[in-house]
DNA sequence: ACGTACCGGATAACTTCTATCCGCTTACTT
DNA sequence: AAGTAAGCGGATAGAAGTTATCCGGTACGT
């Protein structure tokens, strides 16, 4: 039985535990999620055991370590809402939490694959797709955006910037920032003429099954 | 030893080849190139060692199909550069080269992880940068496309898309057409104001060595 | 009709990851 | 200071997936 909520450890028992959460940190950052939980062991100087007597499996720890990372980037949006500037709210959000998702491997697959982590982390993430429709459409409102441009396509242009951030992260990390821009003047209103969207937008269901079976087979 | 070249096959054995080039092709392109030489051999209907008699390894199926495939890519680039319209060149290339990739996961793979396949696909598809740097530069000089673009940002966005397309084939095959889209009116020159790029393009090199390490932690 | 080129698929040999057992050590209590 | 429960390490069993070969039998081609 791993020591899930319960009475408190012994000091050492303790003081391993933060060191694993710390080694998986780390490592999840680094390399992404599917390290190993004896990975995460080693790293962290402790014995395999002693890894599964804290955690029951991966999940476990996924669960103790993103839950507020993604609070964190509900507050980015949240924060972006509350900016006067509805365009300048929405650019500040997508850098930020972009930024935030450079960072860290983990952070990345698991804002883009919904079937990664329990139910909590689950729940955060359910929390942010509103506050991001709401970012979008009061851009819209504002007429600061292309008016065909839908919530959903901003989880899908996430996606893609995080393939790009992850593929040049090792030759230079803020290189996706270009696609960024890219992106941003390809949605801003201030110009003549659009080229008309050739498709529909996906619905909230929808986007939430692509995101769902994304990644299945690399 | 592989019946790679050398002589002429029996009639049931030529067959049996056929079967599994086909074989292969459909099972690449409907989940990546990551299934096994025995899953071509099931689905193709032959037994296991009837594959391992064709073919040495899986490189060598991939090599066998997808030189032709690369070729073919190739073409529409050559194709893209008779257009009269530099414009109009660069977003027919685009949209062929995408919908080619769209209906073959394996391909899109392949286009987007040089370490994948033999020397021959290798050929291949560095012959394809080429000409998409001169698809670029020619747009640029005609004045279609915004100044601070770089032939290697092509590359990149065609990863970010791929990585949508990939994630919304199963709910709406046509769906990474609006990015692509987007995408578009952000590179389009006709407007007033650009945003400028943050950052610097990557080099051929960089974005090389960029591309060989992607994915290589899912 | 005969030899040999070819076939099928069970299975050996690996690799990778998960999870547990068990003998030994350390922290806490009285 | 000693007893005891909690904790430790890491070898290793077990599950899963992949690669590649062996060998008894089949059928092509002359």
């Amino acid at each position: 039985m791993p020591a899930t909520g319960g009475r408190s450890l012994r000091k050492d028992a303790a003081q391993n535990r933060e060191r694993l959460l710390a080694a998986a940190a780390e490592l999840f950052a680094e390399r992404g999620l599917d390290v190993t939980l004896n990975d995460i062991a080693h790293h962290a100087g402790v014995g395999v055991a002693t890894a599964y007597r804290r955690f029951a499996n991966k999940e476990e720890v996924i669960d103790a370590l993103f839950e507020e990372r993604l609070q964190a980037v509900a507050n980015l949006a949240k924060e972006a809402l509350d900016d006067p500037d509805p365009w300048h709210g929405l650019v500040t959000f997508l850098e930020r939490s972009l930024d935030m998702q450079f960072g860290d491997r983990g952070l990345n697959q698991i804002m883009n694959n919904p079937h990664l982590g329990d139910a909590r982390v689950s729940d955060a993430r359910d929390r942010i797709a509103p506050l991001i429709e709401q970012l979008v459409e009061r851009a819209k409102r504002a007429g600061v955006i292309r008016p065909d441009l839908d919530q959903t396509d901003l989880i899908f242009i996430q996606l893609g910037l995080s393939a790009i951030m992850d593929s040049s992260r090792g030759q230079a990390p803020e290189h996706y920032r270009r696609y960024l821009t890219i992106f941003l003047d390809g949605i801003r209103a201030d110009r003549e003429t659009f080229t008309s969207l050739p498709v529909e937008a996906l619905s909230a269901h929808q986007t939430h099954r692509a995101m769902t079976r994304a990644r299945r087979a690399g």
